[in-house]
RNA sequence: GGCAGCGUAGCUCAGUGGUAGAGCAGAGGACUCAUAAGCCUUUGGUCGUGGGUUCAAAUCCCUCCGCUGCCA
């Protein structure tokens, strides 16, 4: 019985290149769980897209002389390249660009407005006289009240790290023409988020499923209580207030981000050629997921679903695995410092599957970890390469050159092989359970437990040796070797796509890992091997120190 | 400042009431098909601090310290 899957992760803002944090976050995670499902035989629809609204993208682009567009299409021609070569496996990957995007983001907004679930109200903002414009906070520098800091910006002290409100600094000043705001009274939509918070909560407490620390801040959040929203900006770039008189004003991005995961499954349904099977993926039997870093918990656990509740009859999340976060060699990630591994830097230089395996044994699921370029680098070079791509080759090459480049024919299989065969199938099993409830990090650990057991059975059989005197009995061992390669060859795909398919062709299968099913797929007797190659290279010690110093500068 | 999560072996991390775990690093050994890989044995921790609950606590409760995120 085949199940229905919605994917929906974080929209990356398209104003700079993606990290690594960002990776082993939110977008690595729904591409393993994508990946399973998909060869489980399960329908899946995994969807994002650039997020290319919002004030820092303006501030760039002002700042480069170029339009905000340009800006957020070169990151989004850049994403797209990136999730290519990582293998991060979207249906559809769009941006929050597109007539689309808008015409969804309008029929949500009047919707809610037409149900009394967004009003609206006059409040006092920024406004620099010289520019005639309304100021939002991040156009706005002053001197941190805290720290004496003098290029604080609106929403928070770069310096001292404080948040604060645009009325707290000292002598607040325009970020473009340096002029001193005034402060004007203007008209906004508000979101009334305090009306859902019973729903919400009776909602979020049957969600026992959820992680812990997902489930509990949400619900100490919604304890709370909730403040409702501003939802419009007084700014020229996003999606435009489809009302008359707020020509001037656009949706703030927080509200408009999040409907893409609804206006994204509706272009790829019209791309598709069927306009309405975007709701075999939003009504009924279906499960939604959510991959997000912590930061955006409260986005997906709280104003998402109240926005659902007040617009449709559509599905609320299933799931938000949101992870923790990633610290370069043991210091927290920052952009501005370029204390950051960047994707396209990586990937110019590596294979994608090495990272793949880092990020996924050492995810942040639970607590904030570690990523540094020793580990990397020690990781691949023991794990991957010695353990895992050293037990292929050593298989494959040794029946290659002894069983004329074919599978051999076996005539029994003993108890030990039967047993190794049990471990590989129960493996097999756990490993897809530990998938389909999000638990990455122990299933591949799981996964790589039968290579090492595989390694274990070879050792013991030695049919090196016994091949001299007694070749039936080393073909029967070898089967057995191959049969569990190809079953870790399936365990692993959904964390190393590219190897596991070079290993699938190594074999001697045809077409793709996904379409053979989350099953052991036996190599027939006879069946002809390809010349083996090394999945993974060693990679050189000296590289730890040429990467790291890279860190910190520029 | 409020809320949530985290703080476990030299390093990176598992482990949510019942005799402290894995990988790597360190030490020793047998083997040699394989990318000098793999396999076996082994050293190493008063589980951040101080209290409490319990027959029993890394695990539950409280104090404090530190880190991360959200909010003011």
């Amino acid at each position: 019985m085949s199940e229905r899957i919605f994917i929906g992760v974080a929209w990356p803002y398209a104003d700079g290149p993606l990290h690594l944090g960002q990776i082993a976050g939110a977008y690595l995670p729904p591409d393993i769980f994508a990946r399973y499902h998909r060869t489980k035989g399960n329908e899946v629809l995994m969807v994002s897209g650039s997020d290319q609204h919002g004030t820092p993208i303006t501030i760039k682009a002002e700042q480069e002389g170029k339009k905000p567009s340009e800006i957020a299409n070169d990151y989004h021609q850049q994403f797209l390249d990136s999730w290519q070569k990582l293998g991060i496996s979207f249906d559809l990957f769009t941006t929050t660009g597109t007539a689309n995007h808008a015409e969804v983001t309008q029929d949500i907004f009047l919707t809610l407005l037409d149900r009394g679930h967004i009003y609206r109200a006059t409040v006092s903002l920024p406004f620099c006289p010289q520019c005639q414009r309304f100021l939002p906070d991040r156009y706005i520098e002053g001197t941190c009240p805290h720290c004496g800091f003098s290029g604080t910006r609106g929403d928070q002290c770069d310096a001292c790290g404080k948040p604060l409100n645009t009325a707290e600094l000292i002598d607040p000043h325009c970020r473009l023409c340096g002029t001193t705001p005034q402060f004007k009274d203007s008209e906004h939509f508000f979101l009334k988020l305090s009306a859902f918070r019973d729903r919400l909560l009776a909602w979020v407490r049957q969600q026992t499923h959820w992680r812990r620390n997902v489930l509990n801040f949400t619900v100490r959040y919604l304890e709370e209580g909730l403040k409702d929203r501003a939802i419009t900006r007084d700014i020229d770039w996003g999606v435009p207030v489809p009302v008359s008189g707020f020509g001037a004003k656009r949706i703030y991005v927080w509200f408009e981000a999040v409907i893409g995961y609804l206006s994204a499954a509706k272009e790829w349904a019209k791309s598709s050629g069927d306009e309405e099977k975007w709701r075999s993926f939003w009504q009924g039997e279906v499960k939604s997921y959510y991959f997000i870093g912590k930061d955006n918990i409260p986005f997906h656990t709280i104003i998402w679903p109240a926005m659902l509740m007040g617009y449709d009859d559509l599905n609320l999340p299933y799931d938000v695995p949101a992870n923790e976060f990633l610290t370069i060699e043991g210091r927290k990630l920052s952009t501005s410092r370029n204390w950051a591994v960047w994707l396209p830097d990586y990937l110019s230089r590596y294979d994608p599957d090495p990272l793949r395996y880092l990020l996924s044994v050492n995810m942040p699921e639970t607590s904030d970890t570690d990523f540094s370029w020793r580990e990397f680098i020690r990781r691949n070079n023991d794990e991957l390469v010695a353990t895992y791509g050293n037990l292929v080759h050593r298989v494959l090459t040794f029946v290659y050159r002894s069983f004329d480049g074919c599978v051999p024919h076996y005539d029994q299989i003993d108890a030990r092989g039967k047993a190794l065969e049990s471990t590989a199938y129960a493996l097999l099993n756990d490993v897809g359970k530990l998938l389909s409830d999000c638990h990455f990090k122990q299933a591949i650990m799981e996964a790589m437990s039968l290579a090492h057991e595989t390694n274990r059975y070879l050792d013991e059989k030695s049919p090196w040796k016994v091949i001299k005197d007694d070749p039936q009995a080393a073909a029967n061992y070898l089967y057995v070797a191959l049969e569990v390669i190809s079953c870790l060859k399936t365990m692993l795909y959904p964390f190393l796509p590219f190897s596991s398919q070079k290993l699938h062709e190594y074999l001697g299968f045809k077409g793709n890992v996904e379409d053979d099913g989350w099953q052991l797929h036996l190599p027939s007797p006879g069946q002809e091997l390809l010349p083996p190659e090394p999945l993974f290279s060693k990679l050189d010690e000296g590289l730890v120190e040429e990467e790291t110093n890279r860190l910190g500068h520029g």
